[in-house]
DNA sequence: TATATATAATTGCTATAGCATCTAATTGCA
DNA sequence: TGCAATTAGATGCTATAGCAATTATATATA
């Protein structure tokens, strides 16, 4: 029995190499694969609450803020009060955010084409169906 | 088009969840999972150097070298001077990690068991050589 | 053999991951 | 209504990820 038989290994492996080999297409552009996947996910649901869009990206919503802080920083993304509730802020993507969300959406979708080269679209669909499987197992029997 | 049809998206969650099932069963032994992995693969190759161990463990060298800090400071593993290459430390695991891995080696049998159920052992071994091949095909193109 | 080049490991830096804790605001219930 | 319990977000802390640069040693080549 190796580490090469664990799932969880292979499974973060793989997510390594992949988040770093998009890391290096997006590094000119100074996003982060974290904070783009905030903005991707923003972009689809615009004005939702900072635990919400957590829960959305799979992610902490310790490093959801922290990721936000950055976003904001870039002026990608704005946060508004909540007028329905004064500890909460709504995070929206702005037009620059916008633009540079199209700007590395190709980018993106390159690097998952390349990562996936040689498998079939069958087998595509396999893969996301059991790694949605295996995050709803383990969502499952967290103690969050 | 949208974020969980991203194949780089959908790891890195799976990825997640998994390693924070893990974090949470390990966390009374206080050994991280990536401690973890570094302890197992040097477990079935003791005495490699740290930048050949990296390549192993799927990870950066400096990480390693941190990851090899705090084990070492945990006295699960001790290194020792390369005789061929003094630039080089070899590191090796010390009968309390070994203790340590034995003692954990079922507690990650579990998880993975908890996060893979309802997967048949084909779909589990297509899962196993798909993650595989992502990796590869990123290692491919990275620029390292 | 002298020197340039390459390499192993470490350190410094920024970002992410997740836990515990804090603050401010909201909700629930006596 | 009034106060306790809960909740949204932020902050502090440690560990990991990866890049750039540093130090010490090895290797290659003029």
């Amino acid at each position: 029995m190796s580490l090469d038989d664990s799932i969880g290994f292979l499974i973060n492996q793989a997510g390594r190499r992949i988040s770093q080999l998009l890391a290096q297409r997006f590094a000119p552009y100074e996003v982060t694969t974290e904070q783009w996947s905030v903005l991707a996910r923003l972009r689809e649901e615009d004005g939702i609450s900072q635990k919400e869009l957590a829960f959305r990206v799979g992610k902490d919503q310790t490093n959801v803020t922290r990721i936000l802080d950055q976003l904001e920083r870039k002026q990608l993304v704005v946060r508004r009060p909540n007028p329905d509730d004064r500890r909460s802020f709504l995070p929206y993507v702005t037009e620059e955010g916008n633009r540079v969300y199209l700007l590395l959406l190709p980018i993106e979708k390159d690097v998952v084409a390349e990562a996936t080269s040689g498998i079939g679209s069958e087998d595509l669909a396999k893969l996301k169906e059991l790694l949605v499987r295996v995050t709803d197992n383990s969502l499952q029997r967290l103690n969050l």
